[in-house]
DNA sequence: GCAAAAGTGTTCCGGATACACCCATGC
DNA sequence: GCATGGGTGTATCCGGAACACTTTTGC
């Protein structure tokens, strides 16, 4: 068999990439400049190219979009969306990947200058029966919703959430994340003596704030741990 | 944009079907039969047509590798890998799927005949500078890998264990598929209190055996859960 | 002083662990 | 009886939940 008489289909990569402001999670989505969906909200995105590796396709259109390297926050492949009729100009397989980031202003804004937004994914999965229910393109409500779970379970067992918060945070402002991310209150002194207690999560700083008023808080860096023993469990 | 100006690949699908046997995990294997990699072992897969969904195409390459439906089994996307040169054919996008099944004839040995067998996971991913490494085609031996440490993961949070025992099995039994995947010892006292105690994950049917030796075991089939409360967790 | 947020102490409880012990079969 | 595996009882330990309380700032 050789690969010209393969049947072959346009592969294409999709970003979720999430942030935590204004006390909800949101999600970056651009408004689609040409057809199919022309105008409506869609997951940035594009084509692989041929020799390209999907991962490398994924930062480069974080790049594209954001401005962002793909090396300064965390990126992962969520999975693979190839339904037929999903996109309308033919057989198109996505590859999909979720990535988080702390709360910054988006460099290309100033630059290229592509129409994106952070939407709050609240407001967008809101009960569809809602009287305007935003619609996104192509199948890109099914990954929002995949990677919406996905981050919510991996911050049950991974230092995820630290990818949320700049680089130096306070321990309440990383139960903030959670507190948002999973929609539930956590109780501060508990949520506090278990994630200090959580070896190679977070590394002191030494220095303080009162940005969040109150009494002096510790700033910590992201330590060196990947996941965390123990979990921190949803109660849900 | 128009599909025809967009850059194509081949789209295929592997399987990385895991059953319990002899005291050991196992994945099945085929011998490829053409280039490339003609004679080397392979995961069972082929490529996906137009107008196929991935996940029927992978149902589709299951019934042919296997001749089980995939209703049959447990089966879930585990990625997909991309990497330029991952197959000297060209460029080529797979998606990995796992499957669980327990352990069966398999029926097509008497039917399509396609030359597939079990092989222990462990002798197959044993440390690479031991005198006969079995080399996998392609980029196998990393789905391999990425694949059990899924199935692995999966047994703490989830009822995916009973998907290795036969319809009707003892506590027992289903204690030996978590020892033989996870390679660790469970105490049975707290092991057959704790399974027993979670609720949906086992339907007593009545039943005894002595299949086992020993005193009478219940028999239970798979309960309606499909999440564990509380986890199963790994003591490493 | 007062409000607010950080952080500590303490109690309670459910689940995990370790292991002694009993039960019901085949032989 | 004896071996074998199934299953129960029980004491202990650890982590999580709840919440009272103290600390340190801004105003």
């Amino acid at each position: 068999m050789t690969s010209r008489e393969l049947p072959k289909a346009a592969v294409a990569v999709d970003l979720a990439i999430f942030t935590v402001r204004d006390e909800r999670l949101h999600v970056l989505l651009v408004e689609r400049g040409k057809e199919p969906f022309l105008g409506a909200l869609a997951l940035p995105g594009g084509f692989v190219e041929p020799g390209e590796d999907l991962r490398s396709a994924a930062a480069r259109e974080l790049k594209e979009e954001t401005g962002l390297d793909a090396d300064e926050l965390y990126i992962e492949q969520l999975g693979s969306y190839g339904a037929p009729g999903r996109d309308p100009r033919g057989w198109v397989v996505t590859v999909a990947y979720v990535a988080l980031m702390p709360n910054l202003p988006l460099p290309t804004t100033g630059g290229d200058a592509i129409d994106a937004r952070w939407v709050s994914v609240d407001a967008l999965l809101a009960d569809p029966s809602s009287p305007t229910p935003t619609e996104l393109a192509f199948d890109h409500r099914q990954i929002l919703v995949d990677a919406v779970e996905r981050v919510r379970s991996k911050l049950e067992y991974t230092t995820l959430a630290t990818a949320f918060c700049p680089r130096e945070f306070t321990v309440a402002e990383l139960r903030r994340v959670y507190e948002i991310v999973w929609g539930q209150p956590m109780d501060p002194p508990n949520f506090h003596r278990k994630v200090t207690g959580i070896p190679g999560l977070l590394t002191p700083t030494g220095a303080t704030t009162t940005r969040d008023g109150g009494r002096p808080a510790q700033l910590y860096r992201q330590g060196p741990a990947n996941h965390l023993h123990p979990a921190i469990l949803r109660t849900s």
